[in-house]
DNA sequence: AATGCGGTCAACCGCGAATAA
DNA sequence: TTTATTCGCGGTTGACCGCAT
C-alpha cells in the first residue's frame, strides 16, 4: 500500500552538497517549510522530501545551535530520558536549537557510557546491582557515583528512589497533550525536584540487604536511616544515588 | 607511513500516525 | 468508512576522523 517516498530513479544520496544545501535555503526562505513531497522538484533538488526534511531540520535550520552540549544540557538529557525513554524529539523539544538526531546521537555516543560508568542502567537508570550470595549489592563503580546533578538532602544524605511505574502512565500521551502544558511539568524549567514524602508500595529502596519480603520492615526503618529516602509522588523515578 | 580500531555524527530506512481524498 | 498519501519518529548504517600500534 505504501509507496516508497520518492519512486524517482535518479535521486541523490549520500551527504550534500553546498549547492543543494543552497538551493534548499533558498526555497525554504522564500516558501517556507512544509510539503516536502513537491519540494524537491520546486527548489531543483535531485533529492527525496524527506532527505530534504531531514536535511533542513538537522543541518540547515537557522534556529540551530550546534556546538558542545552543556552541562546542564547534559542533566536535562538525562533526567528527561528517565521520564520519557528514547523519545528523542520530545527530549529534544525541551532544548532549545537541539534537535532529536542531535541528542540521539549525544546519548548514544556520549551519555550511554557516563551513566554505565557511573554504574546506573541507561535503558531504565537504576543502580545496576549484581545478586551476591542472596543479597544485592550495587556495583564498585555505583558506590563511587559522583555528581551528576544528584538530588541531595542537608548535604551528606541522599537520594535513592526507584519507580516501578510505567512511564506511560506518567506521561500518557504526552506527546499530544500532557508535556504541551507547561504548568504540569513545571517546564520549561523542567521541575523534576524529587520530592521526600512517606513510601509508597509502588517504590522500593535500593540497599545492601534488600529482600522483598523485608521490604515493609525496611520502609519502617527508613526514619531511622538518613541514606534512605523516597517519594511518593507520581513521577518519582529514580535516578541517582 | 600504513593499518586497524573505535567513536562520532550525518543520513537513510522502515514503520506507524495523521491527514486527505 | 476505506484507501491513499504524507509526515514524523526512532533505529540503524556507513563515511569520516583521530588515535594507537
Amino acid at each position: 500500500m505504501r509507496k516508497p517516498c520518492c519512486e524517482k530513479q535518479e535521486m541523490n544520496k549520500g551527504a550534500w552538497s553546498k549547492q543543494e544545501d543552497q538551493k534548499l535555503i533558498d526555497y525554504i526562505n522564500k516558501n517556507g517549510e512544509g510539503c516536502w513531497r513537491a519540494l524537491p522538484q520546486a527548489a531543483g533538488l535531485l533529492r527525496c522530501g524527506k532527505s530534504c526534511r531531514l536535511r533542513w531540520i538537522n543541518y540547515l535550520r537557522p534556529d540551530l545551535k550546534r556546538g558542545n552540549f552543556a552541562e546542564d544540557e547534559e542533566d536535562l538529557i538525562i533526567k528527561l530520558h528517565a521520564l520519557l525513554g528514547n523519545r528523542w524529539s520530545l527530549i529534544a523539544g525541551r532544548l532549545p536549537g537541539r534537535t532529536d538526531n542531535e541528542v540521539k546521537n549525544y546519548w548514544n555516543s556520549h551519555l550511554r557510557r557516563k551513566l554505565i560508568n557511573k554504574g546506573i542502567d541507561p535503558n531504565n537508570h537504576k543502580l545496576i546491582t549484581h545478586k551476591f550470595h542472596n543479597q544485592t549489592i550495587m556495583s564498585p563503580m555505583a558506590q563511587i557515583i559522583d555528581n551528576i546533578d544528584q538530588p541531595k538532602i542537608n548535604g551528606d544524605q541522599k537520594i535513592i528512589i526507584i519507580n516501578n511505574n510505567n512511564y506511560e502512565e506518567q506521561v500518557s500521551d504526552g506527546a499530544s497533550t500532557g508535556l504541551e502544558d507547561e504548568s504540569s511539568y513545571g517546564l520549561p524549567d523542567l521541575n523534576l525536584d524529587l520530592s521526600i514524602s512517606i513510601p509508597n508500595s509502588s517504590s522500593q529502596i535500593l540497599h545492601h540487604h534488600h529482600h522483598q519480603e523485608e521490604e515493609e520492615e525496611d520502609n519502617n526503618q527508613v526514619h531511622q536511616n538518613p541514606n534512605i529516602h523516597f517519594a511518593s509522588s507520581s513521577s518519582t523515578l529514580l535516578l541517582f544515588q
